[in-house]
DNA sequence: TGATAACCGAGACGGTACGTCACGTCTTTAA
DNA sequence: TTAAAGACGTGACGTACCGTCTCGGTTATCA
């Protein structure tokens, strides 16, 4: 053993740190990976508002300056981890033959999303300042190289079902569903249950007008 | 040891202070108007992140120690200053004859609110975090003290008139319009103007499905 | 609530700041000796109760953080000053040949130390307050370990030569002497002049009795 | 009973303030007292540092304002408490037919004093700081009047006796008594027991060589 | 295989804002 | 007139977190 050759002349001068297990090994993508991870996780928890950079590292089993490196403000570290949750959040559309079916399911799974700690936390970040800005154009472009096909495709369905009223904005009724949510989950506060999810498709589809 | 001398210095040196003219006065209200107006203002201005305490006091005439005797906390004089909202947005509700118009005022006037700077702005600390739940509650409470009775009588005319339907919950109708516009505002980031308006209150009373 | 979101600020607007060229780098003992230094001149020449941290920090080239980095309290940072005293209070103790001569050397060299500023200033500080308790226990243990042997040996000394009478506790002439100085300097508020410190020794050596 | 007279109308509308005791009664003498009094309370129980203008005025039964009122400042009150001492510390200077015995009773009798919370207090605030400068005139003063004649008259005697050198400093003798009392106290803090008093005082008269 | 560059952990540092504390000033109200 | 009550301005304190930068040491890559 090489090391024992050695050991005469170290044990002088004892080693000052415990011998750091992987320094200097580049990690790269696993790096980034986990401190988003984990600033999701912290997010969820304790707020933006609570959300530490010295914590999210340490967390991340990572040295602080490796998330500086990466991410050169607090806020750009969050932004990059809400940009992570887009993969998470491809809403269900699925073609259940019928508007309302097709609805439910893209409304409940959004509604999922934001009844989970991280959904609740993510939507309130976005809502809380110019992040929205840079994220809002980044979601945006992201929705609509991938959700708005599918969209596109709900109301299409609808449309040759005869269920889409002629001159009824996609993105209004998009915004009264979503916002309806955001409304119950994020101001009034209360689960999202499915009678909510009910009743906004109701209110969407057949108008508070009788028939 | 803990505050070791830190007199018998001033004995030597004669004050030099040009004696402040109104010092000592008891101001009462008029500070805590003055200080929360100018809240709401730098929430507007620069935003709930960059709202700074001394700069409020500053701008308020007010020593900062003299808010900071008033609200413990930066937070709690910002929920102080959201709580005078309130009383600007009583939303529009009167009766104009008709299911529609009723909506349009009171969606407008939430709109126009929404719209403005300071309506922004304070949309935006509402939901950036917990201050939700201590405004949140207290906003719910005024509300249903004093814009819930408006509401009940709209919806009662409504029905009167046979323009709403048996089993359509009002909150849920109530969440798709203000949620459609929070959406509207807050990420798309866009104005507010009539045709949105219009548009929201056409799905929500006409709904998407053609008649 | 707690912190409330104080991000999502700077994203928009950018950095504006100068770009600091040493910031982050690590100085250790260097900024020790600097703030310490400083602190000194500060006591010297304001005097304890005027001392104020940042201005120390101002001086020695240091952020205020840097100063609370190491001594947790502004006492603790003059206690930590005052303890660098010490060493240049090292009091000559040579051999003259004879007990006045002796004593003389020490007295006029703790009188000079009394007659500076920061020697009047240091004086006064550890009189002050509990700091005496702290600093005065550090002082015995160093002044036990160096000045004492010496102390002993002068002593040694005036006995081998006949010039110390059986019986008299070195620390009683030492405490007259010293105190003699103190009580002049910082009492009476006069200068320590060679005649003080002569009569001084002559009263403790040849007593007030005639012969 | 009277009270119970006013019960039925004190029901109705509460008193607001509990009925300040004595308000708008001019007392000025009694005042001052109760103020200083506290003060060296004060001074004796937690220092000078630690010394509140509001403590003291609440413990003295007074309004801080009333303190400013005869005070201008801080130091002011302790300067004018430091006064008061003086009055008790009347040093006791007796005739006893020997220059030990007089020195031994006006040692002992300062002693006492410094040895007592008060007198530690009161000689670590006139220590402490430019109080000294102003304390020590009027304390100069004061006892150029009053003790400085006893003094005189026992340094007349031992004269008289032929127990005083020709020569020797009255001053210093005092500055070496007094000094050597204060260096044990204040930097030593140890107890100043007789047995320190008669070294001191044989070290003074009869000096270190022997006779 | 050995030099070199990229990468990482550790942590000191400057800076800004926070929230606290006590001083001394001044107004109001009441006796 | 005198005092109590107490709001206020002011300055310093000590803390927390951000983002910067240096150091030392390791690993992967290339000569």
């Amino acid at each position: 053993m090489a090391k024992q050759v050695r050991s005469t002349s170290s044990s002088t001068k004892a080693k000052k740190k415990p011998a750091r297990r992987d320094a200097g090994r580049p990690r790269g993508q696993p790096v980034v990976d986990a401190v988003l991870v984990h600033t999701l996780e912290e997010l969820a928890t304790t707020g933006l508002a609570s959300l530490r950079v010295d914590r999210v590292a340490k967390a991340a089993g990572v040295n602080k300056t490796s998330v500086y490196r990466r991410f050169p403000t607090r806020d750009a570290l969050v932004i990059a981890a809400l940009g992570r949750v887009h993969d998470d959040l491809s809403a269900q559309l699925v073609d259940t033959g019928s508007l309302r079916g097709d609805l439910r399911a893209m409304t409940r799974s959004i509604a999922d999303f934001l009844d989970s700690d991280v959904g609740r936390a993510v939507a309130r970040a976005v809502f809380a300042g110019p992040i929205a800005k840079d994220v809002a154009d980044a979601a945006r472009a992201q929705l609509a190289a991938r959700a708005a096909p599918a969209v596109q495709a709900l109301i299409a369905r609808a449309v040759a079902r005869g269920e889409w009223r002629v001159g009824v904005d996609p993105t209004v009724v998009l915004a009264a569903l979503v916002g309806g949510l955001l409304h119950r989950a994020l101001l009034e506060q209360q689960a999202l249950d499915d009678a909510l999810v009910e009743s906004l498709i109701d209110v969407v589809v057949t108008g508070v007008v009788p028939r």
